[in-house]
DNA sequence: TCTGGCTGCTTAACCGTTTAACCATGGATA
DNA sequence: TATCCATGGTTAAACGGTTAAGCAGCCAGA
């Protein structure tokens, strides 16, 4: 492997001046920098991120701790933040954080110990992550004083149930995953926001009681919203095995946008995260946070997208009600 | 910070002593070991894995390639990954080759540049990874020479037809994702293989073709196998929509038991991979290539599980069978 | 008593960068 | 002509570990 040295002992100039001359940092003549870098191409040279980390004390790598990698939200949130950090020059480390909070405590040591700059922590459900000393940057929700950036859950949540109403429902059914996730408890409080002017909800908690969807569409229910597309799959599956017609009958919205939600028929309607945006958001403010550099305060919340497909329509007509 | 420097002095002791008392490696009386040991503990000594990696040549850190992260067999490779890496001692740096072969090799090319001793490869469709001169493993299908490590997804999908020539299926319905993964192909021909003896089958690929569910049942086939379970819930849906009950009319199996197999009513029977094994293997294969220690030679094909829910049954009995 | 080997440490080089401090040269300015 | 500054470098010291080589002291064996 060739290093700045070798290149300097070949140009026959200090390893210094080699060095500035890659970095564009010292006093160095436009000539010598063209043969300096004319030669590190001809060698291939790869400069030694460990020796600089060592010297520089940055390692250009950036810890991402999830709750549990299996959580369907993973894939997209590493992807974002993948890219969004090799756009800044960072790698990725990743730690699973395996549910428990012990865990994420090792977990967030492990990365520290291994000298990463920053951190992406997605915190587990109700724990504070209490990184000190760390540039950290948490991705949660905006109801959560310690959150950097996120999703605006609670906007989503009233924007798809305000889409509902739009066309005519008035009573809906809310059905959250996990009552315990404050995500969930947002995007519910959103769409119970926009729901309230106009008609009337019931909520469940899926891993609690799951609704008999038969009995609710008696009572006059129209449309279901869930916190997941894993729920609003569910849904679609009880309506079928009930007899209930989506959406002619019944209307179903998902949450997170998820691969299957195009795979099921009718394809699921539902709610996208701006990933991307929110990656970028992220390692932006840990960037500014880790060069201190004034950081961008803006795009705390990040706008979520309605995804209308197929498993949502008007409300049947009331001559058409059921007669019970 | 604390450094070994610091311990040295505290205990009037040279450096080298601290390194050799905390590593265990050179000639320092039990005595002299516990003070050290006893110091670092109470300044909370951290090494510089930074330092420890410029003077080795070991980063302790292992890449980790894959296609698309939106993949869904992602998380659960990930965690696996991640966790074996733990154990034994590494961390895991990720990079995404976002579909294109190019950048594939710019992944790895960032990898090698941050220095990290060995890559998992979830090679891109139809392409040689080439790495030279870095330990690697290569998560594919066996049927690749490359091959490193994988689950055995021939027998997965023997497995999966096996159990439905057992209990009495005979036309057969194969439903591919893609033609050109090799992964799905050897799933294929392993169903094939299981039914070809008893029975017969066609063969369709979805991107290509998605087939008329409601003509081929009533041209007599009784199960569909997929390659995905992804697939699968497109098959429940569209079985649903063409009134077949699924699974007193038709059986349907999934691959790879991805989280909505659970979620989906009847909750599909898949073929689940023993990803914490898959990923086991390759780590210890890699850790055995850094250290240049004997190899684990066996293992390369890992036995997978048939998760048998409700998507699949009995076919229906002849005397009940479709009159036309 | 001398030799040899073991024990328990120290010394110092080294890994490959970065960076502060210094220096020589030449041209412009006073 | 003496002074000053800009230019284009060089030198050397870090960064924090690891590790080969060396060395003093002690005990055993001959």
């Amino acid at each position: 492997m060739s290093n700045i040295k070798t290149i300097a002992a070949d140009l026959g100039v200090s390893s210094a001046t080699v060095s500035n001359a890659l970095s564009g940092k010292g006093r160095v003549s436009e000539a010598t920098v063209e043969r300096i870098r004319l030669r590190a191409r001809e060698l291939g040279f790869q400069p030694s991120m460990t020796a600089r980390a060592l010297k520089t004390g940055r390692t250009g790598i950036l810890g991402l701790v999830m709750p549990d990698l299996t959580n369907p939200l993973f894939p997209m949130l590493a992807q974002s933040v993948e890219t969004a950090a090799t756009q800044a020059g960072y790698g990725v480390l990743i730690a699973d954080s395996r549910g428990s909070v012990d865990d994420q405590a090792a977990a967030i040591q492990r990365l520290r110990q291994r000298g990463v700059d920053g951190l992406v922590i997605v915190p587990h459900r109700g724990t504070r992550p209490l990184v000190k000393s760390l540039p950290t940057a948490v991705i949660h929700t905006p109801s959560d004083p310690e959150n950097t950036v996120s999703s605006d859950h609670a906007d989503g949540g009233r924007m798809a149930a305000q889409s509902m109403v739009d066309i005519g429902h008035r009573q809906f059914l809310l059905i959250g995953g996990d009552r315990t996730s404050q995500v969930q408890n947002d995007r519910i409080q959103g769409m119970i926001s926009a729901i309230k002017p106009k008609g009337t909800f019931q909520v469940y908690w899926s891993t609690a009681e799951f609704p008999d969807l038969a009995q609710c569409a008696a009572q006059g229910v129209t449309a279901v919203l869930t916190t997941s597309d894993l729920v609003a799959l569910r849904v679609l599956s009880d309506a079928h095995q009930a007899g209930l017609d989506v959406p002619g009958r019944l209307s179903v919205m998902g949450f997170d946008d998820l691969p299957l939600g195009m795979a099921v028929r009718p394809m699921l309607s539902t709610v996208a995260q701006d990933g991307a945006a929110i990656a970028k958001i992220a390692i932006t403010f840990l960037h500014s946070k880790i060069e201190n550099t004034a950081p961008d305060p803006d795009g705390v919340a990040v706008k979520m997208r309605l995804v209308l497909r197929d498993s949502t329509a008007k409300p049947p007509s009331p001559h058409q009600g059921d007669p019970t």
